[in-house]
Formats: structure tokens, C-alpha cells, sequence
DNA sequence: GACCCGGTACTCGGATATAATATGTCCGAGTCTGTACGG
DNA sequence: CCGTACAGACTCGGACATATTATATCCGAGTACCGGGTC
């Protein structure tokens, strides 16, 4: 099991958003020479953010992509089950149903105990991930990186957006 | 991202071999026929167990698996991991490299904010799922299941093995 | 009667096909911008 | 000089191929059991 890579675009691509100037947008185009992705492929990415309402769009030049709330009403999650679904990790098809054991019309009430573990389980993940917001992240920018640097990248989207 | 089916097959087996008499083992044809999937297949997943060193197998007739730990000492997180692998479900590509803004030569120093909180996440699920041990879902399924069908599966799984 | 030996049937394990999903690419519909023209 | 109409170029969005992974299946290697033969 393992998370799509677009999930790790559309984070980074919400961290830059998040940096756009008041009434500007960003071009799906200028998030992938950004990142070094395809833009075409990254463009599914944030297809699935604007259908989950977290992101807006504009058509025509100097269109492009904006964050339809404030960051810190958006959650990692959102962004992740944006992209993933908000399906659970762990689907139970119950098959304890087919246990030869079982009197003929027997009928199994509640989650089986195994599901009941897993989905608490992903719903712990779930958790850690409800709790971090996207202005979070500008925080730990702040700290990991040189302020140098942020400050071209603030630069080069201004100039792009 | 969906964990495979063979998670769940593995689980359920695992449940069902903390109930083998000391000293047998039960077929993989025997697990598969109880749990109602495909023999061939369900020997994937008990090999991953295999390979992990969580069971034990014996060839020949009357040959099969049996837990090669005690229940107690068997966690969800072993299992899930023998299956799945113990890569985290979060990868980075490290894609923030790409940035035009980085200045030749430059050099991330630790692991991006977005993959930080990610892993977090990773490790809360797994830590959720280390907490809770094979002995644990015994006493799940008294609670659970009737006692009548409990003694009909123990038994079941007497005569099997 | 006890022991040894060989055949048989059953087991697991890995190698091999098929289906589903993730990844990557393409083109069309729509719209904003900038310009040229007319008032 | 200002307002308007139009052409162009740029945008997103969904439809279309390819690569990778999950699912399902098959066959071979190996071993424990069982029966017969021998001491």
C-alpha cells in the first residue's frame, strides 16, 4: 500500500497557493515547472482539489489556480482525501460470513473484531492528519528554510501569478 | 490506496491458527476453504507470514502452518507489515529539490515539513496497530461470537489439523 | 513381532498469466486579455 | 480621448494510451505417512 504520488504534488502545490497574492492565480503550468512534474499529470491533481472545493479556478490568461479558503481552515486531510477518496484504508469484505461453522441464516451483528481494529487504526492516521493545517506548514518553512530562499520563491510566484 | 486483501486474509488466518491444538498444523487448503477464498491465492499472503517468520510449516500430510510465536507476541503491525511491506505509506520524492529558487549546490538539510507530517500520520497508524495483539482478538470474538459457534470452530479446526 | 525400506499422496514454494489501478499524454471547450476600430 | 467589438492566446477539464501493481492460477520440489517385505 502506498499513497499516490500526486498526493505529495497536491501538498506542495497547497503550500505554494497558500503564497499567492490576494486576487491573483496560479497557472497549473507554473506549479509543474516549479516542482519538475508534468504539467498534464499534475493538472489531475488539482482537477480533484477544485472538485473537492478546496481550490478555485479562472480560465484564460493569467488564469490558474487559488485557494478557496484561508490555510488555516484547510486541513492536510482534505488534501489528502481530495486525492486518495475518503474511503478507509482497510475495506472488509466479510468473510467471516463464509465460516462453514455458521447455522444456516446466522447473522452477524456489528463490525467484525478485526475490521474494528484496522479501521481505528485510520482513523488514528486520519487524526494526525486533521490536525495539521496548511498554515502550519508556512510555520515550519519558516524554520527549515533559509529565509533567502523563501523570499525568491515568494518573488518568482508573485511574478507568476 | 487500499491495503490488499490479503491483509485481511492474513488477520482472519492468523485468528484462526492461535486456535490450533499444540503440536498440529492446518493446511492451507483448510484455511482457504473456511474463510471461502481462493486456496492458490490465499498462499500468497501465508507465505509473506512464512517469509516474516510468524508461522511455522511442515510439509507432507497433515503438514500445513501453525503461529511460530505466541499470540500474545504476535501484533496487528506484524502481520499488516509482512504483507504489505514496511515502507511507509507516505514517499518523497523529494520533489522540493526541483525548486528554480534553490541556489546552485544547495543542500536540504533533514526531511521536508510536508513528508515530516506525513510520516507522523504513518506512524500513529502503525503505532495503533503494535498496540493490539492476536491474544487480544480472542477475547474480541467471546464477546463477540456465541459460544456455540466459538466450540463449533474450535472444533472444526480440531478435526482439520 | 519389530524394524527397515520404498511408494504414494499430500504439503508448501516459487514461477507464470490476467485484471485493475496508477501514471502519463493528448486534444477540445471556454474565457480573459489586449488591440484595433469607430464614435 | 473613450467605449466597444473582435481576434488571439492562454487556461482548465475531461477523454485517451501506457506502466506498474494487485489478483488469480498453475506446476514442480520436497517430505511425512502408510504399507509391504525382511530379519
Amino acid at each position: 500500500m502506498q499513497l499516490k504520488n500526486q498526493v505529495e504534488w497536491a501538498l506542495h502545490c497547497c503550500s505554494i497557493l497558500a503564497g499567492v497574492p490576494e486576487g491573483h492565480f496560479l497557472s497549473s503550468k507554473a506549479l509543474a515547472e516549479f516542482h519538475g512534474v508534468p504539467k498534464e499529470y499534475l493538472a489531475k491533481a488539482l482537477q480533484a482539489l477544485s472538485q473537492a472545493g478546496l481550490v478555485e479556478t479562472t480560465l484564460g490568461p493569467s488564469g490558474g489556480y487559488r485557494l478557496a479558503k484561508k490555510p488555516k481552515d484547510i486541513t492536510f486531510l482534505d488534501i489528502v482525501e481530495a486525492v486518495e477518496g475518503k474511503g478507509s484504508t482497510f475495506v472488509c469484505t466479510e468473510i467471516r460470513g463464509n465460516n462453514p461453522c455458521l447455522p444456516e441464516g446466522h447473522c452477524n451483528r456489528g463490525a467484525c473484531a478485526i475490521a474494528r481494529v484496522m479501521w481505528e487504526a485510520d482513523a488514528a492516521w486520519r487524526a494526525k492528519l486533521r490536525a495539521v493545517r496548511l498554515s502550519d506548514v508556512a510555520k515550519m518553512l519558516v524554520e527549515d528554510v533559509p529565509a533567502k530562499i523563501l523570499g525568491d520563491v515568494a518573488e518568482w510566484v508573485r511574478v507568476r501569478s
